[in-house]
DNA sequence: ATTTTATCGATAAAAAATTATCGAAAGAAG
DNA sequence: CTTCTTTCGATAATTTTTTATCGATAAAAT
């Protein structure tokens, strides 16, 4: 019975507000605050008031209150709930050189429902080590050990030229989602869900908001 | 004379696209391919062959030409002059942890217009070392360095805890841009550009991405 | 107890982005 | 040389996303 509803209906710009959003309210909760406006997140997100209506609506399952906002306990658990943060997902990840290494050293991805269980690079001199208590694989065992702990997200942290050797291995061992840190566009089978962490992307949209900031100066 | 229609009427989202056109026409140039057409591109990258031709349209000179498409040497110009690949922009960057480290060894920036030039680091251990031929400095030298090297943009690749503090003294030192790598909302006066890099929104769509496949099979 | 104020949710309007349609042009094929 | 095919650019239609408006409600203030 029926949360087929969340999954439709909320849209892509809304869910990737939602983790601003959570961490706004955890500041605020942390800060011992129990009610929010819509107004509060909006002004400190440069966001407008009724989009954060609009936004937490889609997802919430308590109604704000006129004069008090929102709960803000209720709200973060209604986001945890949302986004899946209480339970994890399992992945493994895919080269260990720098962004690699930064990756699973990064403890954060816990409270996103990420759980790394292992990595796996082509250099002899990594396997067997530990990063963050993750152990790293040879890529020869990339698709058997894949499928063997049935993991089905796959994070690829290789330089370009190896980025779709290593979404074809992934996709070999039964991966659904790839998350792709190289730098080049994957061709992966219409079924798979690839999310590319384009930060030249990132990069020319911060350069060209640079550039009108200035232009507007002189 | 004459470019700002450039800067205006080019949509965020054209924009967030750019790179990863630019990244297949490098492709097939050094294929050799010297025409490509809307149909082909959008394939590739699963877009529309319309909104290929319209993206394109906004930032192109030469127009393309039927039965043939578009010049693939005239496109990647078009795509570095607009985004400005092809001149570069200094850069700082701040905390070299584990995330920092990886930026700053990635030679990949500098084709993307970004060059750092510095960076910052509060662990007495790391400074003066170097990170790919960049030079860590004492994060108390911060605001005075920037302002003397005339750096318009700041890297934040700090702990969250530090990033709010990280983000003033970049605003002291007279940076215009913010690309800020901490998973928390920085507060900045009103004329200064943040993008935030935000992992958690990009892994949030990826989830939703997978939970909508894996729905639509059983 | 009444008024004032801050806030909400719902609905409507506007703006932005995507997709569809179609005539025209340029090369390829016959 | 004519026809066919591919592709373009322009315009129109559609869809999605954001913003505006407004009556209702609950707490706070008078």
């Amino acid at each position: 019975m029926g949360n087929e509803k969340e999954l439709l209906n909320v849209s892509k710009a809304t869910i990737g507000r939602l983790p601003a959003y959570h961490r706004y309210l955890q500041e605020k909760l942390a800060a011992g605050e129990k009610t929010v406006s819509s107004t509060a997140i909006a002004e400190e997100l440069h966001l407008s008031a009724v989009q954060v209506r609009k936004d937490l609506s889609a997802i919430a399952r308590e109604a704000g209150k006129p004069k008090l906002g929102f709960t803000v306990a209720d709200l973060i658990a209604d986001i945890d709930r949302f986004l899946g943060y209480d339970n994890l997902n399992d992945a493994v990840l895919v080269g260990v050189g720098g962004l690699g290494k930064a990756l699973a050293g990064y403890s954060g991805f816990k409270h996103y429902g990420l759980n790394i269980v292992a990595a796996f690079d082509a250099d002899p001199a990594r396997i067997g080590t530990s990063i963050g208590g993750i152990k790293v694989f040879p890529a020869e065992e990339l698709a058997r050990l894949v499928r063997r702990l049935n993991v089905l997200i796959g994070i690829i942290a290789v330089p370009k030229e190896a980025a779709q050797g290593a979404a074809d291995e992934l996709v070999k061992g039964g991966v659904r989602a790839i998350w792709n840190f190289a730098p080049v566009h994957l061709n992966v089978p219409a079924n798979i869900a690839v999310k590319n962490e384009d930060m030249a992307a990132s990069l020319a949209i911060l350069s060209k908001r640079l550039a009108e900031i200035l232009n507007n100066e002189k």
